[in-house]
RNA sequence: GCCGGGGUGGCGGAACUGGUAGACGCACAGGACUUAAAAUCCUGUGGGGAGCAAUCCCCGUAUGGGUUCGAGUCCCAUCCUCGGCACCA
């Protein structure tokens, strides 16, 4: 059954074609794998899946780049090579399509976005499809189908109505909330505002959604934002950097935007990593960014207030050190505890660090503060300590209030010497030590009870005193911080609810969806804060049909990534239009078995990506904890220069001019043959002028000047050398490639060309093994070699060849002899041979005797099918 | 500054759990074919030295030490480089 769509075969071979001519071949065969949808995966079937995913690209208006085909082609080998295993593969390709570009260009057009986004997917289409990659076109998708988004908005509004539970560690619908609130109020989960059933029921609606705010997976909240006039958008923290880059400025300013909070996935982002397949560095950028710590949050009582001033630190042991307090600009007490004397110049401070962004303060090296006037008590010496304010400690770390040790943190050091604060050691340095702030182990000193404990049973100790006493805990704090999610933008899914004129919002039903973006006569920003769809006035508003009220639509749009965050999900199902993805497909095939993109999505894309999928595995729409099992990273090609290419150096190699010159074939191979996937290497073009020539020679030793197969190429039983050499072969490049290492691969494929160029009657059975072994690679070459050779179906499906282990080993041994651990003498004996037969041969061979002659042997080392080593010393 | 990866011929890169360093390709040189060139095929190619020669010797995987019969591979220190993080308390 499974081959039934492929045994047609194709009539249109020019017989008479006898040189090789990729651009011919290769045209040709995307044609038939295109007709005969060779590459369709098939539904559920009770057989092993493998699921292989490429990251898919943006269409950006330049064209595919050199750098997408190399990961493309490393996943099309496998996926080749997974097939002819007898694999069911899902290998499926879209556009991530949303995204500023387009809508910068529209901008200054005026031509609509999803003109634009078609055409630049119609040049990537052609593009991949002339490299002859065996993707599953029948899945194809495009983010910025409505057909698509619509279940990105669907997912939005199922993050939008969950909550996560910190006593399940899991996402559970708003409703069970709602139920419990109204059951027993807020008594069984830690809030700032606690109140009963009866206060809940009293909030009304408004109220009520405010809390419910406090809750949601997504929601609403005054943050400061980075925001970007002049593409009058806010910003992700993890996107500054890429804009400022471009030269873009950016400012901090405070908005009402929706977050996602991802933060409630901390640790299990953290604890799930550890059982991934993926590249170190990247699973240590995670890591990195989550930014767990634990420390303890300690309550300072401030002297003439009653409420304490909370810090978090992690050297809960050094409190004894501990000479004064320092707040964050923002923080909310600054305006309490400053002394009316002190005002002014406060907020005027104030007022200057809220505009720096913590980009800016960070490259501020001096540290600049003020102090409030005011007093608090250190709980641990009792002794009144002055309450600072100053921005090198930020809000959104922590409390937003630290104590400040001197003599222990660098910052505090630097801080304490710049205004005369104390300084106190309450860990004993070195002798040797000769630095300010001392922050490496040894035993407290000044610190009453804690004396003599190293560090970490100084904490222990402490922490312990500060929990018995009441006035704090230990604690774990992380840097991530809520995923600022809207975007003002057009060209992107908008953000399915509706904010009604007595305050309150609601989403738009499910049976609406898609929620449509309108379309707009003239693209241009807003002129305000809000997003273009702003100007489209019948979209934008809406009236309740029962009520009458009226209401507004979010004007907001969801990022880029939010279509990425899902896609994998989709392509198992993508033409679903009930569910987002069957339960049944969804099953059979996730988790994605490779996953191979680019490095520099190893926090955003793949961090989100993890958020989504743990929300929608926590409400049951998917059925395993985590999405990519493994993952690669493609390495950059540089230009012919070894410099990253670019436009203005003049280096950029475009794939299709490289495909119109040598073909897919070369171009496929040259991007493995490069080195190894991961590692950032050249471009060269006598590279895949190498390749190229490979490719010809491959050509040449099946096909005779006249076009028909070469008759050397017969029916002969084939030499115990060269069978060997192939079953090396069929081992080493099936090895190779389960463990993507394809420039190896490769190499061997030569070094069996090589030989077979020796004989002059080379024994079909194999040859036509060997046309197996290349299809993976040049897939067109092989194609067209293996219909020459008489089949009439793709290859795509043959067996892949099985080697032999008896008839892959080296009869014969190359063995070396050496004397005090240098080689001497090397000769061939057969395999196996023992080691009283090597040492006696040794002490026979001619170069050994010279060496050893009139020395006295001390040590023999021999190894079996490797090496004698004699050790001599003068006698 | 901290964390992670990496330094191998003229170049891209090979080298299994310590066991012949430099596979394969590029470039280069010589030769064959050709009127000639291109293409193609064959041979050679880490550096230095001795010899008419077959051959032999020394050095060599960033640097300096160490472990070992034996180190590109393991350990310590240093230098360089790439990537990430960076007032995160």
């Amino acid at each position: 059954m499974l081959n039934y769509q492929h045994t047609a075969s194709c009539k249109c071979v020019p017989q008479n074609v006898m040189k090789y001519i990729p651009a011919e071949i290769e045209t040709r065969w995307q044609l038939f794998w295109e007709r005969k949808k060779t590459f369709r995966a098939q539904e559920v079937v009770n057989k092993p899946k493998i699921y292989v995913l490429d990251m898919f690209p943006y269409p950006s208006g330049s064209g595919l780049h050199v750098g997408h085909p190399e990961g493309y082609t490393a996943t099309d080998i496998f996926t080749r090579y997974k097939r002819m295993r007898g694999f069911n593969v899902l290998h499926p390709m879209g556009w991530d399509a949303f995204g500023l570009p387009a809508e910068r260009y529209a901008m200054q057009t005026n031509i609509h976005p999803r003109i634009t986004t078609g055409e630049n997917i119609a040049t990537f289409r052609r593009q991949i499809k002339m490299l002859g990659l065996s993707y599953d076109w029948d899945r194809e998708l495009d983010t910025t189908d409505p057909t698509y988004y619509r279940w990105t908005q669907w997912i939005f509004l199922t993050i939008y109505n969950s909550w996560f539970d910190p006593r399940a560690k899991k996402t559970r619908p708003i409703k069970a909330l709602i139920q419990e609130f109204a059951l027993r109020g807020s008594e069984s989960l830690e809030t700032d505002r606690p109140f009963t059933a009866a206060d809940w029921m009293k909030k009304g609606k408004k109220g009520q959604q405010d809390v419910l705010a406090r809750f949601r997976l997504a929601y609403l909240a005054e943050v400061p934002v980075n925001w970007c006039e002049e593409l009058g958008t806010v910003l992700a923290n993890e996107e500054v950097d890429e804009w400022t880059e471009k030269g873009y400025s950016v400012e901090r300013r405070p908005m009402r935007q929706w977050m996602m909070r991802i933060t409630a996935f901390a640790e299990r982002l953290l604890e799930d990593a550890e059982q991934l397949d993926w590249p170190a560095s990247t699973l240590e950028q995670q890591r990195n960014w989550i930014g767990r710590s634990e420390g303890a949050e300690i309550d300072f009582p401030v002297k003439g207030l009653d409420k304490p001033i909370r810090v978090f630190t992690t050297r809960p042991d050094t409190i004894f050190g501990a000479t004064y307090l320092v707040l964050a600009p923002e923080h909310p007490f600054v305006e309490t505890v400053t002394t009316p004397e002190n005002r002014e110049t406060m907020l005027d401070y104030r007022n200057q660090a809220l505009k720096k962004s913590d980009l800016d303060r960070g490259i501020e090296k001096d540290k600049t503060g003020l102090f409030t006037g005011s007093y608090a008590v250190n709980p641990a010496t009792r002794k009144e300590i002055p309450i600072w304010v100053a921005d090198y400690v930020m809000m959104g770390y922590g409390t937003g209030a630290i104590m400040a040790v001197p003599g222990q943190d660098d910052r505090d050091w630097t801080f304490a010497e710049q205004y005369g604060l104390p300084i106190i050691r309450t860990v004993q340095p070195p002798e040797d030590f000769s630095g300010n702030a001392y922050t490496g182990e040894g035993p407290a000193i000044h610190s009453e009870f804690l004396n003599g404990l190293d560090v970490a049973a100084a904490k222990d100790k402490i922490v312990k005193w500060i929990e018995q006493k009441g006035i704090g805990r230990r604690t774990t704090r992380y840097k991530l911080r809520d995923w600022l999610f809207s975007r003002q933008r057009y060209w992107g899914e908008p953000i399915p609810i509706i904010h009604w004129e007595d305050g309150t919002m609601s989403q738009v039903p499910e049976p609406e969806l898609p929620l449509l973006l309108p379309d707009l006569k003239k693209f241009q920003p807003s002129g305000t804060t809000e997003s273009p769809l702003a100007l489209a006035d019948d979209w934008v508003s809406v009236v309740d049909s029962q009520t009458g009220m009226k209401g507004r639509r979010e004007t907001n749009t969801m990022p880029q990534w939010a279509g990425s965050c899902w896609y994998y999900l989709r392509f198992c199902d993508p033409q679903n239009p009930e569910q987002l993805c069957s339960p049944e497909k969804e099953q059979y095939w996730m988790p994605i078995d490779l996953y191979i993109g680019g490095a520099e999505h190893a926090v955003l894309h793949l961090l989100y990506a993890r958020f989504w999928h743990k929300v929608l595995f926590d409400l049951g729409y998917v059925s395993t904890r985590e999405p990519f099992m493994k993952l690669r990273h493609q390495g950059t090609i540089l230009g012919e220069d070894s410099r990253k290419m670019s436009k203005s150096r003049g280096n950029v190699v475009n794939p299709d001019s490289v495909v119109e010159e040598y073909g897919a074939d070369a171009m496929r191979l040259f991007e493995m043959f490069m080195g190894p996937l991961e590692e950032m290497k050249p471009w060269s073009t006598q590279g895949v002028e190498g390749v190229f020539r490979f490719l010809k020679r491959v050509w040449r030793l099946f096909i005779a000047e006249d076009g028909t197969i070469d008759r050397k190429i017969a029916d002969v039983r084939p030499s115990e050398g060269f069978e060997r050499l192939f079953h090396q072969t069929v081992r080493k490049v099936g090895e190779d490639i389960e463990l993507l290492r394809f420039n190896t691969a490769i190499s061997q494929l030569m070094i069996f060309i090589n030989e077979a160029y020796k004989l002059d009657r080379k024994p079909r059975g194999i040859m036509e093994q060997f046309v197996l072994l290349m299809a993976p690679f040049a897939p067109h070459l092989a194609e067209e070699l293996w219909q020459r050779l008489g089949h009439d179906d793709t290859l795509a499906y043959e067996a892949w060849p099985v080697f032999d282990k008896e008839k892959a080993r080296e009869k014969k041994v190359e063995v070396v002899f050496q004397v005090n651990g240098k080689v001497r003498s090397k000769i061939q004996v057969p395999a196996g041979t023992t080691e009283t037969d090597l040492e006696a041969i040794a002490m026979r061979d001619e170069h050994v005797r010279r060496h050893i002659d009139g020395k006295r042997i001390a040590k023999k080392i021999i190894v079996k099918d490797k090496l004698v080593n004699l050790v001599v010393v003068p006698e």
